[in-house]
DNA sequence: TGTGACGTAAACGTCGTACTTTTTGTTGGT
DNA sequence: ACCAACAAAAAGTACGACGTTTACGTCACA
């Protein structure tokens, strides 16, 4: 999945992040503007403007009479969503993939609790609509179902929290759900008890028990983790 | 406090986002390449990379015969640590102060029980030295000191706890604080009782206590929450 | 009067080139 | 072995030209 549509930026950039994610590029490696230029057969414009982007990132450093520096992991903008999908695409997607659930996990239980006191009526009536929809598309080879309303519902939970930090983190999730759905990181179909904590939750923020909604939320990342130790290595 | 060094880019970067951040430009507003170009006296090559960095944190969004428009908040990266910084120096200060620190207290007790279950030797001897740092540095008017051994503890806990995502959130945390400490949202000698949790917590982190580390974190959170509340509007 | 096709100009996108600045490796002398 | 001056390499910056998309106004026609 690129970026968006035409452009030669757009091309360079997501290629390129796309490599350097992937460790194609170790860290420490140099490379020259003026090369990238010739093998993408744009100009050094455009090349400067992507190094720009990478740098602000935090994958690259550009430094004069050197060149353009692969930085080490640890220092990467990991939370840039671009950069995280750069990394789920690559090499190390297991990692990564256990990393974030564990962000997850302590995340949305808080988020969950915030947004059982905070939810408006609409926020609810959304909710409810999301876990049916789980329900409904829960059996059967709809994956793709499923996630759009997996995915839709943990967004309007972080958005519900109220906190704008959590809210942000629903491109995350969604990247998180996404990759795991796709990759065969999961079973033909979802896990039941899963789908029934989705419900719960649902009527547990509707019924403003924050408690409640902390512990189901709880539930189903301890399911999360589970699932990614039996599927991956 | 810019980003670094000199440079015709980080000039104009840090300045057009301080300006975006603080509201200067409101969702909406357009703003063209020419026009910067002559307003920092640069060419439009640099505007341009510039704009394209803003753009890579989606704080604006540049589109073909209508300009540079500002993006509403809703959109921004509000964890890349550039963007963080901005924020921080800008209008609404307590909103994200508050933001950020409801996101540390739900990271941050989950990152201390994996620290006291993962830390090195090494690590735990660093964690007790900044907690004496902190006694050391808690009562006369030594709140740059205390700054410092603050920030140095908790990105070891978070270091410690072995998960990449939370350890990034160390810039985030350290932001935090010197924002805290900086700018009066703090008294004028740190609260006795959060100094007597930090060096609690780097025992319960020592003999490998999860639980007693993610509770000790806990009260620091709820500290930090009642200061903002007492010392913020 | 309303509507749709069409043309135009405004702004970004891309390119090529020339020049500047910083950094670094090397050379040469003591 | 050390230090200083020099030279080259690569990024940084500037400028001017042209391409490309697209919002917007205009005009003809119903």
């Amino acid at each position: 999945m690129t970026t968006q549509g035409p452009g030669l930026h757009t091309h360079v950039l997501d290629t390129l992040g796309l490599e350097i994610a992937a460790g194609e590029h170790p860290p420490g490696q140099v490379l020259r503007t003026d090369e990238l230029a010739q093998r993408f057969d744009v100009s050094r414009t455009v090349v400067r403007e992507v190094v720009r982007v990478l740098e602000s990132m935090h994958l690259v450093e550009s430094r004069r009479r050197v060149g353009v520096t692969v930085r080490p992991t640890e220092a990467w903008n990991v939370y840039d969503p671009q950069v995280i999908r750069w990394r789920l695409a690559g090499a190390d997607r297991p990692r990564q993939l256990r990393s974030l659930t564990v962000l997850r996990s302590a995340i949305e239980p808080v988020a969950a609790g915030l947004a059982a006191r905070n939810a408006t009526p609409e926020q609810c009536a959304a909710l409810t609509e999301c876990a049916l929809g789980m329900v409904a598309t829960s059996r059967g080879q709809q994956l793709e179902g499923y996630l759009e309303h997996d995915i839709a519902f943990h967004r309007i939970v972080l958005n519900a929290s109220g906190n704008e930090m959590f809210a942000r983190l629903g491109d995350v999730v969604a990247e998180v759900l996404a990759g795991r759905t796709h990759h065969q990181v999961m079973f033909e179909d979802p896990d039941p008890a899963a789908v029934t904590l989705h419900v719960r939750l649902a009527e547990a923020v509707r019924e403003g028990d924050a408690a409640a909604a902390e512990r189901l939320t709880k539930e189903i990342a301890v399911g999360a983790l589970h699932e990614l130790d039996v599927l991956a290595p």
